[in-house]
RNA sequence: UCCUCAGUAGCUCAGUUGGUUAGAGCGUCGGACUGUUAAUCCGCAGGUCGUAGGUUCGAGUCCUACCUGGGGAGCCA
C-alpha cells in the first residue's frame, strides 16, 4: 500500500478507504482500552489522530509509542466520534520506525521557549512554530525564483569564494588550504598567500553585487539568489554570519524604476505567502505574533512611502523629539530615526533615497549636486533595513574617481571598471535580505529561529 | 564590541534584610480512568543553585573575573 501524505489526506478525505500514513508522534494519551495518537508528518501544520483499540495490539509496542517517535498507521479513514478533529484513522496495523526515549527527548508536549529549542536547532523541525517557519521560507524562496522567472530575469550562479575584498560590506571569513599553524610569511611580515590554493588571498564573499552587475550588462535582468557571509562580531536579533541574499540587477533601470521592482517584488512575495501558506500563517498569527496578518495586509495595501535622505533629516529636525544620536545632514541615520520615520511618522514602509555620498558604497551612481548618491534603502516596520540598493555609476571616469578618492585598490576592481569601458549603460540593483524577508512574513522576532541552522559568533554547532 | 538583564530539577520559573533538611507547575516514571484534544486524577523519583575565586560564624542570596543566553546599541542585509 502506498503512504499518503496527511496533507493531501486532509484536503480530499476518502471516508472509509484504507490508507497508510507515517510519521511522528506528537502526543499520545488514552487508557487500557483506547488510544489517541497525534500524527504529523510534516507536509502540513495539521495532524491526523490515530485511534487504538489498544486490546487489539501488544501492549508494549504501545508503549513505545511516545513523543517523538516515529510509526507508520494502516487502518481505516473514519469520521471522528471526537470534537477536535473531522476525521480519524481507526488503526489496523502499526509499524514502530523509532523508539523515542521518553526521559532523554528534550521535546515535550508543552511548548517551549525559543531559546531552548534554538538550542536543539537539530529536533526543533519537529514542533509547530518551526514546521510552519520552514515551510514558509521554502514558498518564499520558491515565489522569489518564480517571479523573476515569470519576469524574464535570470538567476546567475556569482561565486561563494572571492578573490576581491571591495565591496565594503563587512569584514570577511578567510578561505585558505595553508597550514594556519605555519603561514608563510613575505619580508615585510604580511602572510604569503602565493602558494596557496588559489595563489591569491581569497575570502567568503559578502555579496554578488559587482559579479551581478557583469551579468546584468550582457544579459539584462538577473538576480543571484544564495549565502553570503559577514565576519562582523554582530550579536542582534536582525544579523546572521551566514544569511541568504537576492540581489537583483538590471541594466537600464534608473532609481525609480529600482524603487518600482523593489516594492512589486517584497509586495508579491507577501501576498504569496497569504495565498499559499494560509494555514501556517495563521498558526503563527495566532501563537507568536496576533498582529501579522493585518500587517502584512496593510503593507500590501498601501504604497510605500519615497522620500530623499534630505527630506527625512528635515522631518526628523523638524518632530522636536530628542535624540540619542544627533541628526544632521551628513550623519548616518540611526535605528532610532529610521524607527520614528516608518513606525510614527508615517506608520507605513519608507524608502529613503539620495543619501550623502560620504557614507556609501563607491559604485552608487553620484548625482549632478556633487554631494549624493542615487541609493536606496527600504525600511520595514521593527526589520529596519530591508533592502539597501542604487543606481550604480556608469561613467568610468566618475566611478574611477570615486575608488581613487576612497582609496580602494584599483588594480583589484580592472574587470569591474571595464564594463564601464566596454560598452557602458545604466543600470541599478538591490539587496533583499532573505531572513529579514522571513522575519517579516512570519512575524518572528529573532533571525536565528528563520534560518535552520543559524551561524552567529561564538555558535557553529550542528 | 559597548550597555543592560538573566543563568536554581528534563522544561518554565519562585526563593523574604545572608540563617536549619532549596520550592512550585509542567514533563518523566508508577497507578486509576471505555472517546481523549498540550486529557484528567493519585503517587514516587529528580538539584554539587553557570564556572572559578573572595567576604562571612554562615552564601542560591553580597563582591570580583570569566562563560553562556535574552534585550538594546553599533556594523549592516
Amino acid at each position: 500500500m502506498k503512504r499518503i501524505k496527511i496533507k493531501a489526506l486532509l484536503s480530499s478525505p476518502l471516508l472509509g478507504s484504507d490508507v497508510l500514513v507515517k510519521g511522528w508522534v506528537r502526543t499520545k494519551r488514552g487508557n487500557k482500552n483506547i488510544v489517541f495518537i497525534t500524527l504529523n508528518d510534516g507536509s502540513t501544520i495539521n495532524n491526523i489522530q490515530v485511534v487504538v483499540d489498544a486490546g487489539s495490539f501488544d501492549e508494549n509496542l504501545l508503549k513505545d509509542i511516545s513523543t517523538g517517535a516515529c510509526i507508520a498507521v494502516n487502518g481505516k479513514l473514519i469520521k471522528s466520534q471526537g470534537q477536535g478533529q473531522n476525521i480519524e484513522i481507526n488503526a489496523t496495523t502499526i509499524e514502530l520506525y523509532g523508539k523515542s526515549d521518553a526521559e532523554t527527548y528534550p521535546l515535550q508536549k508543552k511548548g517551549h521557549s525559543m531559546e531552548f529549542l534554538r538550542e536543539n536547532s537539530h529536533l526543533r523541525f519537529r514542533t509547530n512554530t518551526f514546521g510552519a517557519v520552514f515551510r514558509i521560507r521554502h514558498a518564499m524562496a520558491f515565489a522569489i525564483h518564480k517571479y523573476f522567472n515569470d519576469k524574464g530575469f535570470f538567476y546567475l550562479h556569482t561565486p561563494i569564494i572571492t578573490g576581491s575584498d571591495c565591496e565594503g560590506a563587512g569584514e570577511m571569513f578567510h578561505v585558505t588550504t595553508m597550514d594556519l599553524k605555519n603561514m608563510p610569511h613575505n619580508e615585510g611580515g604580511s602572510v604569503d598567500f602565493r602558494n596557496d590554493f588559489f595563489g591569491k588571498e581569497t575570502n567568503l564573499t559578502v555579496s554578488g553585487q559587482l559579479e551581478g552587475e557583469l551579468g546584468a550588462l550582457a544579459l539584462g535582468d538577473i538576480y543571484t539568489f544564495g549565502p553570503t557571509f559577514r565576519a562582523e562580531n554582530s550579536n542582534t536579533p536582525r544579523h546572521l554570519a551566514e544569511f541568504w541574499m537576492i540581489e537583483p540587477e538590471m541594466a537600464f533601470y534608473d532609481l525609480t524604476d529600482n524603487m518600482d521592482l523593489a516594492e512589486e517584488f517584497v509586495k508579491y512575495l507577501i501576498r504569496y505567502a497569504l495565498d499559499n501558506c494560509r494555514e501556517d500563517m495563521e498558526f503563527l498569527n495566532n501563537m507568536i505574533d496576533k498582529a501579522l496578518l493585518e500587517r502584512l495586509k496593510f503593507v500590501l495595501e498601501n504604497e510605500f512611502v519615497r522620500i530623499t535622505y534630505t527630506e527625512a533629516v528635515t522631518i526628523l529636525t523638524a518632530s522636536g523629539k530628542k535624540w540619542d544620536y544627533m541628526v544632521g545632514w551628513g550623519r548616518d541615520l540611526q535605528a532610532e530615526h529610521e524607527r520614528y520615520l516608518v513606525e510614527e511618522h508615517f506608520k507605513r514602509p519608507v524608502i529613503l533615497t539620495d543619501y550623502p555620498k560620504e557614507i556609501k558604497a563607491f559604485y552608487m551612481k553620484q548625482n549632478d549636486d556633487g554631494k549624493t548618491v542615487r541609493a536606496m534603502d527600504v525600511l520595514f516596520p521593527g526589520i529596519g533595513e530591508i533592502i539597501g540598493g542604487s543606481q550604480r555609476e556608469e561613467q568610468y571616469d566618475r566611478l574611477l574617481a570615486r575608488i581613487k578618492e576612497m582609496k580602494l585598490p584599483e588594480k583589484d576592481l580592472w574587470w569591474y571598471l571595464d564594463t564601464r569601458k566596454f560598452g557602458t549603460a545604466p543600470h541599478s540593483g538591490f539587496g533583499l535580505g532573505f531572513e529579514r524577508l522571513i522575519l517579516f512574513v512570519t512575524g518572528m522576532s529573532n533571525i536565528r529561529d528563520v534560518i535552520p541552522f543559524p551561524r552567529t559568533p561564538k555558535n557553529a554547532e550542528f
